[in-house]
DNA sequence: CTTTTATTCAACCTGTAGGTTGAGCATTTT
DNA sequence: AAAATGCTCAACCTACAGGTTGAATAAAAG
């Protein structure tokens, strides 16, 4: 793989974690998640519980299927949403990558204290792990 | 605990959740907390990396620390910047609810698949559990 | 004490996000 | 065929996000 293609893949990468966080930054958009996930509902269904109009309900819908969390199938006039289920896979690892490097730096810094408290003047010792 | 605070707890959950998403959807920021996984550092470190001026960055800084995920420590004139471990746990805890639902359902409908293939006029048989 | 360095504050510009309303287009119902 | 329903498209408005530049403030270095 060239280089360029590697940059190119990266952006689009980083392009659809900005989607997806930004899809999921909305309250609106958040509770439309939530309603989906217990079945899967036509756009009025959606709509009706919210206090905005169905224009903009169907526009945050759009905003939801442009970053992928949903999809659309038509089934006569209706559009029928439903979840991505493996959507929110790349923005949970992005977190667990994060969580995973605060963590170890908590730990080596958990470490350095305990070393110090026991001994001032010693250097590395035994560790014990698991965090958070 | 009453209704009317119940509900403002629960906004501000949501709101607290709405900035923590949003900050994360910006690449930019998203790469200064990367960087600040490494180690803590002060503006102009976090800033130099960057084509945009240092204001721009310092708005950065500012956005992140209003959602919570860093934090900011004077020493001197330089403001030193760190993140906050915990902060990623509402998002976290939300992306996981979620999928605990669409696995759910993922699972509920693979096992109606299953058994109409076996037994096609049959109700529920066997189970086994485990996902993804 | 003057100058440099680190950072923010304030004003401004431009693009876009989120909402509205009013048509318009298919499909279903009568 | 006509009317009602489900949904989108298009134009518009307002607020805010993300960037710029040009001070202003505070601490450090000369």
């Amino acid at each position: 793989m060239i280089e360029t293609e590697a940059r190119k893949k990266a952006a689009t990468r980083t392009a659809r974690l900005d989607a997806v966080f930004a899809a999921l930054a909305d309250p609106t958009r958040r509770a439309i998640i939530e309603r989906l996930s217990r079945s899967e509902a036509r756009v009025t269904e959606i709509a009706e519980p919210f206090q905005m109009s169905l224009n903009a309900v169907s526009k945050h819908i759009r905003v939801l299927e442009a970053s992928g969390v949903v999809e659309r199938h038509r089934k006569g006039r209706d559009h029928i949403l439903s979840i991505n289920t493996g959507s929110l896979d790349e923005v949970d690892g992005w977190i667990e990558r994060m969580r995973h490097f605060w963590d170890a730096r908590l730990d080596a810094m958990e470490r350095l204290l305990v070393e110090l408290k026991q001994d001032p003047k010693s250097s590395h010792k035994d560790r014990k792990h698991g965090s958070r």
